[in-house]
DNA sequence: GTGGTCTAGACCACC
DNA sequence: GTGGTCTAGACCACA
């Protein structure tokens, strides 16, 4: 039984940011806080912090001028989402349809709920 | 940034325990484990466990036999099945769509990716 | 002035690696040596070591297999000379070339250079 | 694995003082600084300094007038190009080869690589 | 044993 | 101020 996240701090925190390049909070081209800003918010070491910009810098999202920060890359929406939905294509999805075959819920039912869903969330 | 697990481990033991139920790990009519046995397995205090036992036999999923111990319930598969249903599409369901929602993935797109993971897993 | 080499030790090693695959003295799907055989051998901290794998990992030098070690990819040797001869054409070359134009050496002369070198180092 | 410039310090300040006198920052029969203002300019021991001035002045390339200082040669400039000169082709060259055959680059390309330096450099 | 993660803290170069 | 590098040492999961 794992009772915390197994998933290692600096790829929560790589998602995290992805997800708010991803809802506009940090526009494209638009410096993000700082690695010290960062890792006093989120409480952890600066260390930490550096590897998920180092993570994202690899994939594109972000670049980083020296001596004055990070910002999120001129195409770094869409690099994010890709990012994204290939950790949620590999990751999240198959413990989902797993958990579904688990309770003997047929895909058709999914399609239901689904639709409630986006009926409650479409104002 | 939440990094541990925000449900309480109460009650993640609860649907740990339904999943082995619903997994025939442990029978119907079958006694399951003591608390003092699980709380040491688990490294979690014993009250801990016992809020979890306390919370399957409300739901009916569980019963005990004073000085022997918990058993699982005639029934019991059934009811852990909408135990766990019920958190299934209360929680984790919403938050899944509202990712695809995200990432831009329609409804049609998921039915894909479900045939390939029952391909991969029919065997 | 600066007395020491300025590039960094974990990519100064990384490489080092590489030379060594293209020396063939690794051979490609054989494993390399482990973090910790490594930082005792060159004195440095495992955590820049690691940093070296990293680097190379990503460039599809070399992959690891959980709890046994790092190997040289199938294609490790390829890789391996392109990620050298890039470092190769951006650092050394530019510099080297403005030593020529400092001291005046015409490029012509440079391959009578050359000539000399390959008789004395053809057998 | 060598993370240190390999090369005795002094003789890596004799480089750097030619290049001072090729790159005409110290004109011919012009005072160079003191060994004392070097030694705490770059940060070592005035011995070395003083081994450096040593080496240039059996070379020519400066001279010294006792209780003055050093001096810079009528024809400091030709000799220090001489010296570097000489340095490039017997250390510099011969590593700079080796590894072109290592990647396997042949002498063709290099010249391309020479005129894209030249072009970007022209200005 | 292996690598993977994280912390604490130091020093550096660049702006 | 910024990020970049490196060390020392701890704890973990996997095999």
């Amino acid at each position: 039984m794992n009772f915390a996240n197994n998933q290692a701090i600096y790829l929560q925190i790589a998602e995290e940011i992805c997800s708010y390049i991803l809802l506009k909070k940090w526009a494209q081209e638009e410096r993000i806080p700082s690695i010290r800003e960062l890792s006093v918010q989120l409480e952890v070491n600066p260390n930490t912090i550096l590897r998920s910009f180092d993570t994202l810098q690899n994939e594109g999202i972000i670049y980083n001028k020296r001596g004055i920060g990070y910002f999120v890359s001129a195409d770094g929406m869409e690099k994010a989402k890709i990012y994204l939905k290939q950790k949620f294509t590999d990751e999240d999805m198959p413990q989902f349809f797993k958990r579904m075959n688990l309770l003997s819920i047929p895909f058709n039912e999914l399609e239901t709920y689904y639709k409630k869903f986006i009926n409650k969330n479409k104002n």
